[in-house]
DNA sequence: TGTACAGATTGACGCAACGTCAATGTCAAG
DNA sequence: CTTGACATTGACGTTGCGTCAATCTGTACA
């Protein structure tokens, strides 16, 4: 006694197209194949799509479930693999719930778009721990005051004069530049200068020590040394503002 | 002044596959072309894959990233719409993990496989509470202990012989026999035989009520009507069970 | 018996985001 | 000139089917 793929299939809540791709992926064939090539299903072969069904209810994969069903591997070993699988899924959703979560609260409290306000030498949003740390919570908000103070457009002009800088840097580098030469030290003049320019209103003058420490940041932290072109720029660009603070500060 | 592919990559972390993959899909284009088609990418493209790394690691479609960044996509409509989503994945997480680890622990307890043991008729594990709520809590504990006495073989030996009497119905059914048919009424003695065999032990013995009652639920529970066939297989074995109760009971 | 119409078959593409060869061209260094 | 590192463009593999498309089969009705 058997039935058409289309009665298996209403019976258990599938569909012939997945009963087929069973059959090609050798999960479950058939107990038998008309003369005219239509399937037909047995007790046994339902009983067998039935623990299937079962397994993959429990999300275990295809593969694995071909494992279980011809005894190749315990049902017990696959599915604690399986809920280790699922509890590390869920403490990974949970760790981007909290990330879209906080960065959905920036948005709301109006914190400039995503990524163009880091990065810019002081940080805005994104390393606000790790700024008020490494300077002091009143210099980070000094800082942040007077960036707000600033209109768009004068935001903008104010990154792109940084983004001229790192250019500079690089391109001086990629001219075999050395780090007291003087085109390198030139532009760690104007770095220093557009540092000051966005730090007059700040309660700490941008001092040796403070322009020698930013410096060494740079290769060290991967983000800034994007900024740089790479941990070899960035490195670069630490050695000329150290020679710079040494030299003129 | 721009960096060759490469240094992109390392200095955010990515591949340069995934860089040339971000340009087929016109997420990310590089900046520059060489005349040998190498690809390099200054600060602003550079600063666009920051960004699109900042989305990506809060888990946002490519697609949907490059709606945000084109502004067709509101950053705070995509982190919404993507919230839920997580949240909802977690909780279906959450559900597969709790019966995961409910299958697990019938295991452990030596419960018999899986499906095998479910659609005999009475269920020993999944819908206990169903069986318990339809006939008695005492009167599953008294099957559940009857059940467990017998030997592995045993066990196999009673599935078997229901398997071969839903297979007659089967037969019975696609050779056009009446419900009411000598044919029938014999599978359906078979039938109550089988149960009354099971029942022995138990507490409440094998009535027309019972009897009936099991008949009618075949063809309502998708579970059961998919052990004789079917709806309409279900739907068969009811009448021919109930008839036999009527005329024999 | 002709004609629908439902249901079956075998391909084969699509999806998400790249990983991973494969075959081959380029460029700086020894 | 050779070597080695890095670049390029295909194109398949992954996971589990959904979804056409083109074509048969089989049953039912006029």
């Amino acid at each position: 006694m058997d039935w058409p793929i289309q009665d298996i299939a209403r019976m258990t809540g599938t569909t012939s197209r997945t009963l087929r791709h069973y059959d090609d992926v050798g999960l479950l064939a058939p107990s038998r194949t008309g003369s005219n090539g239509y399937r037909f299903y047995d007790q046994s072969a339902l009983l067998r799509l039935q623990r299937i069904l079962l397994l993959r209810g429990l999300g275990i994969g295809l593969n694995d479930i071909a494992g279980v069903l011809n005894h190749e591997l315990e049902p017990e070993r696959a599915l604690q693999v399986h809920l280790r699988w699922l509890q590390d899924e869920q403490e990974r959703l949970g760790v981007q719930i909290a990330s879209v979560r906080a960065t959905l609260a920036k948005l709301e409290k109006g914190e400039q778009l995503m990524a163009e306000e880091m990065f810019n030498g002081f940080d805005h949003t994104e390393h606000r721990e790790e700024v008020e740390q490494r300077w002091g919570k009143d210099e980070y908000a000094a800082g942040d005051k007077w960036w707000r103070s600033k209109t768009p457009a004068q935001q903008r002009g104010y990154q792109r004069q940084h983004e001229d800088i790192a250019a500079d840097y690089g391109r001086a580098k990629a001219a075999g530049a050395e780090a007291g030469s003087e085109e390198a030290q030139a532009i760690a003049r104007r770095h220093f200068d557009w540092l000051q320019h966005g730090t007059q209103a700040r309660s700490t003058p941008v001092t040796a020590e403070y322009f020698s420490a930013l410096a060494r940041m740079y290769p060290a932290d991967p983000r800034f040394a994007a900024q740089y072109g790479g941990t070899d720029g960035a490195t670069f660009v630490r050695d000329v503002m150290t020679i710079y603070a040494q030299r003129e500060l």
